[in-house]
DNA sequence: GTGAAAGCGCTAACAC
DNA sequence: GTGTTAGCGCTTTCAC
């Protein structure tokens, strides 16, 4: 049934070690030998079984990727930056979801770093930086992504959140707009605190008259944005700005449906999916901030194997810009958008 | 260093056999022995280690999913779906991108098939089934979503294509266009080839003018759909009917770039993203198609690890039907929308 | 330039 | 009720 190695050295008249050594290229064998193993091994179909092979070496050549949603466009996104780049250099991706559960987390931490991948890119939805190190089995491979703790004991790659977010309100009170409102994403996340913490200072700094009320959570799932946006429009604000992709598209469908126009009724500025297409019916009535999601999953993906590699270098974060448009009035024409 | 079961049984004082029994749950264990193995398990901070174990035992306790776009909300929905059976039944998920590209997914397929996973969930982008049926080895586990052959050796899950299409056009001529374009997805897939015939059968059956240069093919990625429906638009329609979700989206995007109105100047009807909140906006003025997704991969995931377990099972077809949304001019309160 | 053989950590007969 | 032990298929050291 099965075909092994010493199956293929049987039949090509040579030892075990010969046939791994040429397939492997691992020591020098003449090339009549090889000949011979190949043809071997071409007569019998043998194909080296990886898992006694990761099993000897110790090298899985996978690695896993924890997020917190697979249907999440942002995250879809960079699944497929991430799965491409480790493909071209050998290594396979296992996904895991976590759906934004602390518990869901754990568990796919215990069971991925337990000998099935080689390292661990994780955008945790934890926020006991010592609940989440206390999984992480000493020097094992791991790399934050779009998400990081306080502590900076693992590498990170993540997006500039609090730039964008300062930016938006001046802009906004720049227009005269005074009570704005914002929409964030699930409190305990460092990307949240970030963006809020942005969105404090840049109000305080413009002299606006600061209102706890103006500031909403939602928690980036489908259909979270609407409460929030009931809550921001009785409280009259005359601008909003969103933290998240998905939550984004509900709160233009959500004005649409009632009927408030943006850019005229209410001035809108949002964390946008990177790409989707929606947007293009929006960006002359909104600013826009476009997170560089294929930079991060190829920066990810690099960052895991060199971690890989070299488990004790020192931790590092890395940090890139998200890209924010202002909207012009003139509609974009499609033939030569600015992507 | 690595603590193994060894090191558990000495400290415990048994033998390997009787901690690997009691981790396993397979043979008795009188209750103090089991207290001793555990607390040594406590003690050393032992896990096993996966990679030994599914080489042991043959069982990776994974599967493969290879699909053609990932950043696809619809892929990533079903993916979404698969991964939280599979994580619910105590396997892992691979994921491998093919963006339609037929090498790509025969390297795949050799990869993962080489002992890698147990099983292999696949959304072909092959048109030659001979190629890909000689790819995977005699009795590997294999179910084919969304798209199948015709030669029936593997069992499949997919949707039904013929019935939406063929009613769509029953419902446009009903309204008395007589022009009726399609926008297909890659002509090789079998989802393309049902749905363009069920649109030919029934142009025929409606008796009305059959005319090829009506039917378009993209290539359901990104920024597809455009070319096909400006030559639509020049050989003037009525109406058209988009057979992908994203490319649905683009479609709606240029219509509104130019102007031309949905239900007033042209019918649209098409495939469409589960859930997206996109269509929320438009469900008044098209009618929708919308693809049971997470089922799709909630079967896929039953189907693969029931094949698992019984590798030759008679392949059988399970086929999914879509909800055909027509839609009404009164806008939906979304505070009761239909799902 | 090639071979012999020792394991990697675990499971599962088989034995008592 | 528990222990002994033979491998799973491969890589790699040591030897010649």
């Amino acid at each position: 049934m099965k075909v092994t190695i010493s199956d293929v050295a049987k039949l090509a008249g040579v030892s075990t070690a010969t046939v791994s050594h040429t397939i492997n290229n691992t020591r020098y064998v003449s090339s009549e030998t090889k000949e011979k193993v190949y043809q071997a091994i071409a007569q019998l179909g043998y194909t080296p079984d990886a898992s006694a092979r990761s099993f000897r070496t110790g090298k899985k050549k996978t690695v896993g990727f924890i997020v917190p949603d697979i249907a999440n466009k942002f995250f879809g996104t960079m699944i497929e930056s991430v799965e491409n780049f480790l493909s071209a250099h050998g290594y396979h991706l296992i996904i895991a979801n976590t759906k934004e559960d602390m518990d869901r987390e754990e568990n796919h931490i215990r069971l991925l770093t337990a000998g099935l991948v080689d390292g661990l890119l994780i955008a945790s939805t934890m926020d006991d930086f010592q609940r989440f190190d206390d999984l992480i089995p000493p020097g094992f491979p791991v790399v934050l992504v779009d998400r990081t703790f306080e502590t900076k004991k693992y590498p990170s790659i993540c997006v500039s959140n609090f730039q964008p977010i300062y930016r938006s309100v001046c802009r906004l009170a720049g227009k005269g707009d005074q009570r704005i409102g914002i929409i964030g994403g699930l409190p305990r996340l460092s990307s949240t605190k970030e963006r809020i913490s942005a969105y404090q200072q840049a109000i305080a700094d413009c002299g606006l008259p600061e209102d706890e009320q103006l500031i909403r959570y939602g928690d980036s799932m489908e259909n979270s944005a609407r409460v929030c946006l009931d809550e921001l429009l009785e409280r009259s604000c005359d601008a909003i700005i969103v933290c998240q992709g998905l939550m984004a598209s509900e709160t233009i469908i959500y004005l649409h449906k009632k009927g408030i126009q943006m850019a005229k009724d209410i001035d809108l500025v949002s964390f946008v999916d990177y790409e989707s297409t929606f947007y293009q019916l929006y960006n002359n009535q909104m600013d826009t901030i476009v997170q560089p999601v294929e930079e991060l999953g190829l920066a990810a993906g690099e960052q895991i194997l060199r971690r890989i590699e070299k488990p004790d270098a020192p931790a590092f974060e890395k940090v890139l810009t998200s890209a924010y448009r202002p909207y012009s009035t003139q509609a974009h024409s499609w033939a030569h958008s600015d992507r």
